[in-house]
RNA sequence: GGGCGGAUGGCGAAAUUGGUAGACGCGCUAGUCUUAGGAACUAGUGGGGCGACUCAUGGAGGUUCAAGUCCUCUUCCGCCCACCA
């Protein structure tokens, strides 16, 4: 029987049968054996999976398997983030169910992902859009209500126009919507938050403890968090009992502060705008106003400087006409308004100090403002403002700075901080870049946020009794003004919970965000319907010893994980601080240089590589291509690699293996039978230090060399044919996880006794087959590679040298020249100077 | 503009972390054989040279007995973030 397509259909089919039958993937609590929680993000249910998803579960089911060959306890569950825009989007388009829809993309979506052999305990699977899950959703966001953590705030926020709703902060890319693309307009909407911030400090500290993160990913998100210790320097406005809150991070330059400049929305604006400036005030806010905040933000962007459609383009500002006290030396100086100052962040108020700071100083240059170097370059200390061509941004010694002279800048910051505290100038504040989380979203597919409306009682929760409030079926959605569920007037009206007045509820979902917040909480007790998870499974399971997934999500999805558990924690229900001690951020699939994508219209359906070569064939090419977190270049011809590779395995198993079992040690054979074994546990060893490093890559080629080895080894007796037949058991325990059908086969014609191979011990290797007495060690003169010789392990240093000087071809170079260096490497390399 | 990664044959990539550059695979070339298949097997495959040799890890310097690996400068590419004060 070969490796055919036919019989690859057969053996695979047959094996995920039997995996399925048998649980063979069931995981239960066993206080006995170590857990190994290993969880990939879950994919929003489309229908069909793509490249992306094979590499991403791969790589997971790999691990898992690893791990379970191991003796861990593995818990390696599936589901679906089930709700959001495209079931509603197909909904409007098509005027199909967007559940039923949902539900039939989960089918199809299942059943590939069962043809591609995965490891997963489908006893757990959820589906965030079923009642049984959302329902706990309201009940998480009743908690975080009742300890004040959600809260509604009228603001402007971000809105698509062309989806017809808001978007958070993090939800807008470049100006634009993350994920139609259209330009973001703001609107002033009541909405529904939820104050991450109070876990700005805890989340930020607790990066640090992620040692297993990759690095950037912890850099991304320290930088969203964005903490800035800085000083809020008060201006008195001139003329005046107003004064201006100025916050800087750079309190060592407020001796060169030679304006302030306000946003134009700023309360202050209209106390100092003088009479004569007003028409050109008004009309500057006026035309700020009108801009996006994308518009806003490009004004400066030195990339779009060539941009024609932005008026206000370059920094633009105006003169109010008033004036501040700088409070360290009293000087009077001109307050301006201008589009780059926002008033979201910070006190909407800046100092400017356009010697040592670029935006400042194009602005300067551009409206003829003062300047004055107050740091200067103890290099070349005599800087002078005429000569400069952009601001001076170095490090260096203050000047002009009363009696902070000649202090480092950087020591000065807080020298300076603390002086403007004692004398009640300023105050030391710290300040952060992370906003709180918008999760309403005027759309139908999505978890109801449990409120209600009453015109005696107000903001009134719904009683945990009475959830979930389920999303109501069957409704006319049209893409048209808001929230669908508004329309819905059974859904609306009810009953006041506190009162029982006819009372409203609350007709905007929750951002799909918060679903996959917790829902690897939920897996480690899914089936049970009486609480949010269970304290004893969660208590077993987390954290996730290894969560796996796309870059892309490095800020938002794991920020908000954190925040969720963190919050967990709080409320007693976990005990860990963190969800995910490692992560792996898989790298993308390309084709042709370009990200697959069904927008470039290059993707390549994993299905006609399944019925073409079959999962295993797929699932070795897409391990062996690239290390995990590269990027991965797809090509066909790669599957014929990995499918030729599977094969002759198959065939060496059919015609060669004769299932002798002989006791022996490598001290009991010679030649190429003792050669052979000390590959297999070279390839052992290699092979499981790949697998416990990710290096799935080099793992394929480990096991691609001792094939090789096994092909040209012919064995000339029963104990040699031991040897042959040993290697090929090691073979296929090896690769059991990456080609899990082909290999179940194999080991059950081998006479495995297990049920499955992957209850099959983890084969291990014996250090001492390694040694060999005789090392090949490398002769280079001058650092040139000119000769090879075998060295006996035991040889001290001068009896190599004596060895490398009888070498014919060292003896020709070295001949009559002084040997300046003899260097030697044991067991490696000698270099000989001449 | 900021941050983080990259750059090695025709292609995907290895390189014990400073020690034989190109493992392994794809592709290509030549050959063998057959039950003509998606064959399989054998040999070869970075450039130059008949050769001994020599030149090669984006580019230019440097440190070292020894550099793909460390340092300085530089070019290009990718990703993430961005008037964040």
């Amino acid at each position: 029987m070969s490796y055919n397509t036919n019989e690859i259909q057969r053996i695979e089919e047959k094996w995920q049968k039997f995996w399925d039958e048998k649980k063979i993937f069931k995981s239960e609590m066993d206080a006995a054996k170590e857990k190994y929680y290993v969880l990939e993000m879950f994919p929003y249910p489309s229908g069909k999976i793509h490249m992306g998803h094979v590499r991403n579960y791969t790589i997971a089911d790999v691990i898992a398997r690893f791990r379970m060959m191991q003796g861990y306890n593995v818990l390696h569950p599936m589901g679906y983030d089930a709700f959001g825009q495209p079931a509603e989007n197909a909904a409007i388009k098509r005027g199909v169910d967007p559940a039923e829809w949902t539900y039939g993309c989960i089918d199809e979506m299942t059943h590939e992902l069962k043809r591609m052999g995965f490891s997963y305990d489908w006893d757990r699977g959820l589906s965030t859009c079923d009642a049984e899950y959302y329902k706990w959703n309201q009940w998480i966001f009743l908690k975080m209500y009742e300890k004040g953590l959600a809260y509604k705030k009228e603001s402007p926020v971000n809105w698509c126009p062309s989806c017809d709703t808001t978007l958070a902060n993090e939800e807008v890319i470049n100006g634009a919507c993350w994920r139609c693309k259209s330009e973001v307009k703001q609107k002033d909407l009541s909405q529904w938050y939820l104050k991450i911030t109070d876990y700005s400090e805890r989340l930020l500290e607790d990066l640090d403890t992620l040692k297993h993160w990759p690095e950037r990913v912890v850099t991304m998100q320290k930088n969203w968090i964005g903490k800035s210790f800085g000083v809020e320097i008060f201006f008195k406005v001139k003329d005046s009992n107003e004064v201006i809150k100025v916050f800087t991070t750079r309190p060592d330059t407020i001796f060169g502060a030679t304006y302030v400049v306000l946003a134009p929305e700023h309360p202050l604006v209209d106390k100092f705008t003088t009479s004569a400036n007003k028409a050109a005030v008004e009309a500057f806010k006026k035309q700020v106003a009108a801009l996006s905040k994308s518009e806003r933000v490009s004004g400066t962007d030195a990339s779009s400087e060539s941009r024609h459609d932005a008026p206000l383009a370059g920094a633009s500002g105006v003169f109010t006409g008033g004036y501040a006290i700088n409070p360290v030396n009293n000087e009077i100086i001109p307050i301006w308004l201008a589009d780059y100052v926002l008033m979201e962040y910070g006190t909407g108020a800046i100092m400017a100090v356009p010697t040592h700071d670029q935006r400042d100083f194009e602005f300067a240059n551009k409206h003829q403002l003062p300047m004055r170097i107050v740091i200067q370059d103890p290099a070349r200390p005599d800087l002078k403002v005429e000569q400069m061509d952009a601001a001076y941004v170095e490090e260096g010694k203050l000047v002009n700075s009363a009696q902070f002279n000649g202090i480092n800048n950087v020591e000065a910051m807080r020298a300076i901080g603390e002086w403007m505290e004692k004398t009640n100038i300023g105050k030391t504040t710290i300040h952060w870049r992370l906003r709180d989380w918008l999760i309403s979203r005027q759309r139908y597919w999505g978890t109801p946020i449990p409120m209600i409306y009453c015109d005696c009682c107000g903001v009134v929760p719904v009683p945990e009794k009475d959830l979930p409030v389920a999303l109501p079926e069957k409704i006319k959605i049209t893409g048209q003004g808001g929230s669908p569920l508004a329309y819905c007037q059974d859904f609306v009206n009810v009953k006041c919970p506190k009162c029982g007045k006819p009372a409203r509820r609350e007709t905007d979902t929750m951002a799909t965000f918060f679903d996959s917040s917790w829902y690897y909480l939920r897996y480690c007790s899914a089936q049970d319907t009486s609480q949010v998870f269970d304290k004893k499974g969660a208590k077993y399971w987390m954290a996730v010893d290894q969560y796996i997934g796309g870059i892309e999500h490095a800020i938002l999805h794991l920020l908000y994980s954190r925040f969720f558990t963190k919050f967990f924690k709080d409320i007693g229900l976990v005990s860990v601080d963190e969800p995910f001690v490692r992560l792996l951020t898989q790298g993308m699939v390309l084709k042709d240089g370009e990200v697959m994508s069904k927008s470039r219209g290059n993707t390549v359906d994993p299905d006609t590589i399944i019925v073409k070569y079959g999962a295993d064939p797929l699932r070795v090419c897409i391990l062996f291509a690239a290390p995990p977190e590269d990027q991965l270049e797809w090509s066909d011809g790669a599957v014929d690699g990995s499918w030729k590779f599977l094969n002759r395995l198959d065939r060496l198993v059919e015609d060669k293996f004769k299932g002798v079992k002989v006791n022996y040690t490598i001290k009991d054979l010679s030649g190429a039978a003792e050669e052979l074994e000390r590959e297999r546990h070279a390839t052992i060893k290699k092979v499981t230090s790949d697998l416990e490093t990710y290096k799935f890559n080099t793992g394929v080629s480990a096991m691609m060399i001792l094939i090789n080895a096994i092909e040209k080894f012919a064995p000339k007796d029963e104990i040699e044919q031991a040897v042959f037949d040993q290697t090929l058991r090691s073979f296929v325990l090896l690769l059991a996880p990456y080609a899990p059908h082909l290999c179940e086969e194999l080991w059950q014609k081998m006479g495995g006794t297990e049920a499955s191979i992957i209850k099959a011990k983890w084969p291990q290797y014996d250090e001492s087959a390694l040694k060999r007495s005789v090392v090949e060690v490398v002769v280079q003169i001058n650092g040139k590679l000119r000769s090879k010789i075998d060295v006996p392990i035991e040889f001290t240093s001068d009896q190599v040298r004596d060895l490398a000087m009888q070498n014919e071809i060292v003896h020709k170079w070295v001949e009559g020249k002084p040997i300046r260096k003899f260097i030697y490497v044991p067991e490696k390399l000698i270099n000989i100077v001449i």
